[in-house]
DNA sequence: CGCTTTTGACCAGCGC
DNA sequence: GCGCTGGTCAAAAGCG
């Protein structure tokens, strides 16, 4: 199934104050109306676990919506996470997640992407899916599942920067995770 | 034919 | 150490 681009439902403006910079917004796809930022990080992941400030901004956003647990156990698990290989170099793991209100999973936000899994979580009757940018050579990610309070909403966490501008020229403005965009660890943008 | 989805199995991290 | 859980792989099937 081509779920990518295309859904009426999405064409409109999708302007938000977005946590990437506290002081500016970003326009993430003319095709995707993204209701909430739920959480945000920004963080280093070296091959020797730094575990401090995802958890707790995962806690944070606890408490205003009532779904950061998923949020935060999820980022723990993706960082230094690759088949059993360590990173022996510093990688970034960016990850931020929307909570949309949609019938749809599919959210249309200008990528194409492949699914390769799906898993039934802990305290969620739906299962989750996850999806790989198809993108050569980009190794974004995203999980999409349903709110477990309200299975009207559906939430979308990104993971990592794209090593590329969307497929079609249709869509110009997407600074949301790629590598042009983000003030990254140099190290991050060379091993892409 | 090439790409995507499905889905069971496998792996690693974490808590006990 | 063991079991649970989340994330990923990969073969098979489906689809255009």
């Amino acid at each position: 199934m081509e779920h990518y681009f295309g859904n009426p439902n999405f064409r409109h403006s999708a302007m938000l104050n977005m946590a990437p910079s506290p002081s500016s917004d970003f326009i993430i796809s003319d095709y995707l109306i993204l209701e909430d930022v739920v959480d945000y990080h920004h963080e280093e992941c070296w091959s020797q676990s730094t575990e401090t400030e995802s958890s707790e901004k995962a806690n944070s956003s606890d408490a205003s919506h009532g779904f950061g647990d998923a949020t935060s156990t999820t980022n723990k698990n993706i960082k230094c996470k690759n088949k059993g290989i360590q990173q022996k170099k510093a990688e970034v793991t960016q990850s931020i997640t929307f909570r949309t209100r949609s019938q749809l999973e599919i959210m249309d936000d200008g990528y194409k992407w492949r699914k390769y899994g799906k898993k039934t979580v802990k305290n969620n009757s739906n299962p989750r899916n996850y999806y790989k940018c198809s993108g050569e050579g980009c190794s974004v990610k995203k999980r999409v599942e349903r709110d477990r309070n309200d299975s009207n909403y559906v939430l979308t966490t990104y993971v990592g920067v794209h090593n590329h501008h969307t497929p079609s020229s249709y869509y110009t403005q997407m600074p949301l995770l790629h590598s042009d965009d983000w003030n990254l660890h140099p190290s991050a943008t060379q091993n892409s």
